[in-house]
DNA sequence: CGGAATCCATAACGATACTG
DNA sequence: CAGTATCGTTATGGATTCCG
């Protein structure tokens, strides 16, 4: 992490707001997170077992999230020119520090779990009594 | 943030794999985020004022958002019985703990804006070369 | 003002089939 | 093995209208 501005919230700046935004967007989703995830834990992967460690992902979505993380220079793809053919993708630089980043929200996540579910049982609960068909 | 397990990435149990995984997909969600973070920077606000506060948000997300995170606990809801009517939200606890969390992705985001750009930019010209029309 | 309800376009995703 | 291509479905989100 290189250096942090002194605000509790980083930025203000609509037009750099709107880019890291983005930013945000294409890089928190669902798959990528767990891509991210299963590269970080294993190292160096080839395409078939990334798809095993990570669970309910198809073919298409692996495909397509990896040439994103790619494109966003996460990860690195190398072609082995062999038969049949061997792909190994693993975390750049950047994609390691992205992962050191998320690692807080994971934790976060692992650690009020308990408290979203008793929060959303609630809730659902006060709706129920308003709704008794 | 209360205890953290010693390894680099905090689980490897497959069941709670799938909740965080779950609650950080609803969690990570780019209106969520906005909402979240101008609540952190302005305190209590009436719903039409954070609907001016995040950049391009409709009016549906703008109250579907609102509710999933009040429904998770994020937000709490106030009602003023009065004419017309008066709604504020504010972050709770949990809330707050949660855009701290978030921050360094944020600042991640910030930092390496530029890095992002930079290796799409060279990805999508190395994709040009392939396909000259 | 703070929504709820409806309609509609399109983007996201999964399943399947095919290829070098 | 590591994809690409196509199709059909579902999910998502904007625009609009209406209501207490």
């Amino acid at each position: 992490m290189t250096a942090v501005s002194p605000k509790p919230w980083p930025d203000a700046d609509p037009r750099v707001d709107a880019l890291v935004n983005d930013v945000i967007g294409r890089v928190a989703d669902k798959w990528t997170m767990l891509i991210l995830e299963v590269l970080a834990d294993h190292g160096e992967l080839r395409f078939t077992r990334v798809g095993k460690l990570v669970p309910g992902i198809s073919q298409k979505m692996l495909t397509q999230t990896l040439r994103q993380m790619e494109r966003d220079g996460l990860v690195v793809r190398t072609v082995h020119p062999v038969i049949p053919p061997r792909v190994e993708y693993r975390l750049t630089e950047l994609g390691l520090s992205l992962g050191a980043a998320f690692c807080g929200v994971w934790t976060w996540a692992e650690d009020n779990l308990e408290r979203i579910e008793t929060a959303r049982r609630s809730f659902d609960a006060r709706q129920d009594l308003l709704t008794p068909p």
